[in-house]
DNA sequence: AATTATAACTTGCGATTTGCAATCTAATTA
DNA sequence: TAATTAGATTGCAAATCGCAAGTTATAATT
């Protein structure tokens, strides 16, 4: 992908501007998934090419790590490196967002409830619990 | 566009999960431009055709505002609406994050500073700023 | 050992979306 | 009234999409 200026927000969305993107990470970061039959089976149905492209172009931009799965020969591991960790501000930005905007949106109340109130707090739980 | 799920970050990123959708927003919250022509002339080269249907996704998703220019009548002023100025936080959080992991970004030290130190505090400048 | 099943891709293909250039309409200016 | 400008639309090649089928490697089953 071509960088098509240095302006930091244009920068963040060569990487991630796209509909599938930040599901993988969402996925990894809040749903504990960590492998690729897992990430396929989400709710928004991504494409097998679709999600194996972009969980290429996640780990090419140093957001995801894989490895190989030490128990299973098969399969890869895949999970947030320190710059993926760091979205984790961004996705509760989003989650905050449409829990304010759309009226069906599932985020839980609580969630959004110490998104508000406590977002250093929420935040630096979510962390470490990606980082064990 | 079809909504693919309950979740409130697929929520968002069917609205603005794009290349561009963002961008505008960037240019109506932190570069005060308002008319088409700003819009399209901004560093990343938009096609007049994505800023006209980006334009018109985001009025309809409630984000901006759109209306005549009183002061020439070819013209439409477009700006932020409630809900789209609720988008600073994610821009802020966008640009922090490149600031953090890309070399080459153009994010002003002040501003990453800020918005590293005095969240709210930059917020609601930004927001001010905004209002009037 | 041979077969069957599973995980992660990869490929093929039609459909949609994109970027770019060239319009087009309406409003303003000369 | 002629030329210019703002915003949007159209045409078309190229890229990307979703879906289904195929491939390769490992694991489990018989």
């Amino acid at each position: 992908m071509e960088r098509r200026s240095d302006c930091p927000i244009s920068f963040a969305l060569d990487l991630f501007g796209d509909r599938w993107s930040l599901l993988v990470v969402r996925d990894l970061a809040l749903k504990g998934k960590h492998s690729f039959s897992e990430l396929a089976a989400s709710d928004e149905g991504v494409a097998t090419n679709v999600l194996s492209d972009r969980l290429a172009r996640l780990e090419e931009a140093g957001v995801i790590l894989k490895s190989r799965d030490p128990a299973d020969g098969r399969r890869y591991v895949y999970r947030l490196s320190g710059a993926g960790k760091d979205l984790l501000p961004v996705l509760v930005e989003l989650i905050v967002w449409s829990a304010t905007h759309d009226d069906a949106t599932a985020a839980p109340a609580s969630f959004v409830r110490a998104a508000k109130r406590d977002r250093e707090g929420l935040l630096r739980r979510l962390r470490a619990s990606l980082d064990d």
